[in-house]
DNA sequence: ATACGCTCCGTACCATGGTACGGAGTCAAG
DNA sequence: CTTGACTCCGTACCATGGTACGGAGCGTAT
């Protein structure tokens, strides 16, 4: 558990420069210099696969730094409030997704009957 | 039914800018000059509604394009796929969106209990 | 007829989340 | 002791989805 960066990145599956971005954007720490070079370890990797798993909930990166702070912070209060405001934001997002998902549903459907013709592409969005 | 642009973007919520861009961009008819200005009806509206709706489904502005173009067109099978290929992606999304909801429920649930020190943001996620 | 509000159009600028480039340094193997 | 593979760093560039700016024209009310 000590690597350099092209390990790091190769761990977490993104490139060089996208760890280097992100230590630009306060998302990950540099390690300081020694030995010629700067060398990167396992909580260096649990925070990248973090930062990962949080923008696939659909967190921004500025949240995601946010919420690396609260981790390392005491401010449950806060922490707390921030999940809750993600949670609902997500519920909405999922239920939108929710009835795109019925309306390609739909249109998969109407489009297969084998008629003639366009699919009704907008009208099974209910348009 | 016969609008300016501003009336059209207003009815449609966003900003006259925005329509002009879609029409760089392919997703909406320019109208022929007459008497002056270009004119927009309830068909463009239709299309309007339909490139916000399809947005909030995760369609890019360019797959966007390619169903609208698809919707006036009677290539039946290449819409299908089209919507075969979106569902399966906003399935995979859907599911993605789910796990996280679960994590940050779990981070709620543990940040709640009343202990002091940090909330296991990370752990939370499974790190 | 002149000002007000809108349209038209090109072009520039913005944020987000990266990706690439190029010079300079370091380290290990041949 | 040179070559190759990597690192470091600054800066530039990219796509997406807009947003703003500024000059010119046009329609209506005063």
């Amino acid at each position: 558990m000590d690597m350099t960066i092209g390990k790091f990145a190769a761990t977490g599956k993104v490139g060089v420069e996208t760890i280097r971005f992100y230590q630009r954007k306060g998302l990950l720490r540099t390690p300081k210099r020694l030995e010629g070079g700067r060398r990167y370890g396992s909580e260096d990797v649990r925070r990248l696969l973090f930062i990962k798993q949080a923008q696939s909930a659909g967190f921004t990166l500025e949240e995601i730094r946010e919420l690396l702070h609260l981790d390392a912070s005491d401010d449950r209060e806060r922490a707390r409030e921030a999940a809750r405001a993600r949670l609902a934001a997500l519920n909405e997002r999922i239920a939108e997704l929710n009835k795109a998902r019925e309306a390609l549903e739909r249109l998969i459907g109407e489009c297969a009957s084998g008629k003639k013709g366009p699919c009704p592409i907008l009208a099974s969005f209910g348009l």
